[in-house]
DNA sequence: TCTATATTTCTATAAAAATAGAATCATGGA
DNA sequence: TCCATGATTCTATTTTTATAGAAATATAGA
């Protein structure tokens, strides 16, 4: 993972709508929430959420399904343990820190 | 840890030139960094620099220590993992995740 | 096909963040 | 105290992001 990507997913959590979004998708599982439920749930206007969830979903944090009508959004746990991955990097300036290898475990459990 | 604390910290984290210090600071390690040496390394010019420490600092992702007449920024261990605990809390919907735990482990053994 | 519902795109506007030159402040040595 | 060095603040400008109404698109049931 490179900078670059790093940077566009963290943007992709460093806002409260989507920070909100992004926890209540932790949540629910890997089922995820349709639009319109997680727009009543956090009161978010159409619009507004679907410029965020579009901007999560470039950032590759959440994953899209269609079901029927619905369109379904979940959270990309691989994406995200990547992400944390990556920021943990060299952590303890050569000490060896035993979190990157840890932080794994999560994606494999819930995907 | 709530919202928005934790929207602060990534911001903090969300934008090129600042991850980039972040990630210098987790590899110089808990001695960390003079300002100077920082903006000759990344090539990002003081005002600049002194702008996203600043921001860095409000966040408290990094730490500030005067040393004679240079400041030496470091990484703040601890409130990463805070920050890092907050993001994966409720992972996998209720199935018991380790991450969380595990995670700590980092801000023991670096600071 | 017509209609209701779900979601997105278009558009304009408002708000926030990034950049860097110039000026200022702080520290310590001559 | 004077000067050089290290870092920050001030200021103006540019760029990016957020918001939401209105229009458009998509799905599926009557």
């Amino acid at each position: 993972m490179e900078n670059k990507a790093a940077v566009t997913r963290l943007a992709a959590l460093a806002q409260d709508t989507r920070l909100s979004i992004f926890r209540l998708l932790i949540t629910a599982g890997p089922e995820g929430m349709a639009v319109g439920r997680i727009g009543e749930t956090l009161g978010v206007a159409p619009a507004t959420l679907s410029f965020h969830l579009k901007e999560m979903a470039h950032a590759q944090l959440v994953l899209a399904r269609q079901e029927s009508r619905f369109i379904f959004y979940s959270a990309n746990y691989a994406a995200m343990n990547e992400l944390l991955g990556f920021l943990t990097e060299n952590c303890c300036a050569g000490t060896p820190c035993e979190a990157e290898d840890e932080l794994a475990s999560c994606a494999g459990k819930c995907n």
